[in-house]
DNA sequence: AGCTCTTCCTGAAAGC
DNA sequence: TGCTTTCAGGAAGAGC
């Protein structure tokens, strides 16, 4: 599944395909995913691919009219709009060229100058399409957390302070940061020692910092070996990363643990599978006879 | 406001 | 063997 480390992958891939290319024509398939599918058919025709960005998961094609008329007064005169795609879970860009088999769920084409065309596919239709002019942008992603690669360690201890949340909710949810999805928690939970479910506001100062340093060694080792291909996420060469050699727990239910040869245990936390090695990363106190109550004034906010 | 659970979708794998 | 059920997960939205 796409998270940080795939995107960048396929977004450094594509720059080398589709920067300066024009977008020539739209076709589209299911549209249940995208939002305004006839602003795709009608604003794309025409546009130039600029430049190829990543903003968290989500993949930006930024687009300029070519030789426009300043003169010109509508709105989107300058015809500058960013196409924002969003993988979802199954979501793949590929160029290709035109004469090429379509792949099943295929769901939509953009023709380009040079003969090929981009094809969007999604199994699943987790994945987003969306244009957004650029006025718009900022607002589009401002409720996006910090990029864990340019976050300081200070930021990342004040951005988790106080939360009574399970610490792996707090890292999926992209309101806190960008880009990680339940591989890369789990790898650096790992790595930090950390028990998935345990609540952020808990962890000694140590292990915060170790959090944020596993995260910031795993997204990077991960981006350098292009990415993790479990289930069907290729590069925009069509190939597979290979960090996925160097998961130490994600979907190693049952096996050795890398550190201390435990078996490698699974349990849902945030509604996810995690996997985590119960003697490395030790469980949060069970709820012996404690009532909720208890609990909540626990996990409370210290007394002044 | 903060937190957690449910829902969407398809195909692979497990269960019977 | 063949059919049915379960599971996987990003993020919006509901509910507490």
């Amino acid at each position: 599944m796409p998270e940080l480390p795939e995107v960048e992958t396929l977004v450094r891939g594509l720059r080398a395909h589709l920067i300066g290319r024009r977008i020539v024509a739209v076709r589209l398939g299911k549209t249940d995913f995208i939002d305004d599918p006839a602003a795709l058919e009608r604003d794309l025709p025409g546009k130039r691919i600029q430049a190829v960005d990543r903003y968290g998961k989500f993949l930006l094609l930024r687009l300029e009219t070519p030789d426009v008329a300043p003169k010109e007064t509508t709105e989107d005169a300058d015809g500058r709009y960013s196409l924002v795609v969003h993988l979802g879970m199954t979501g793949g860009l590929t160029p290709q060229y035109a004469d090429q088999p379509v792949a099943l769920h295929t769901h939509a084409f953009f023709s380009l100058d040079d003969g090929r065309e981009l094809r969007y596919t999604d199994i699943r239709r987790f994945g987003r399409l969306t244009l957004v002019p650029e006025a718009a942008l900022e607002a589009f992603f401002c409720k996006l957390g910090l990029d864990p690669l340019d976050t300081t360690e200070e930021e990342f201890r004040r951005r988790l302070a106080g939360r009574s949340a399970m610490i792996k909710a707090l890292l999926l949810d992209q309101h806190n940061f960008r880009g990680m999805g339940n591989i890369y928690c789990d790898e650096s939970l790992w790595r930090a020692r950390i028990h998935p479910a345990r609540r952020a506001a808990g962890l000694a100062s140590v292990q915060v910092v170790r959090l944020y340093r596993a995260i910031r060694k795993v997204l990077s080792e991960a981006i350098s070996l292009r990415g993790s291909s479990v289930s069907d996420y290729v590069d925009a060469e069509g190939q597979p990363g290979s960090y996925q050699r160097r998961h130490r727990v994600y979907q190693r239910e049952g096996k050795g643990c890398f550190r201390c040869g435990e078996k490698i245990r699974r349990v849902i936390v945030a509604g996810r599978s995690s996997y985590f090695c119960p003697r490395c990363q030790r469980a949060p106190q069970k709820r012996t006879g404690q009532t909720n109550r208890d609990r909540r004034v626990r996990a409370g906010t210290p007394k002044m």
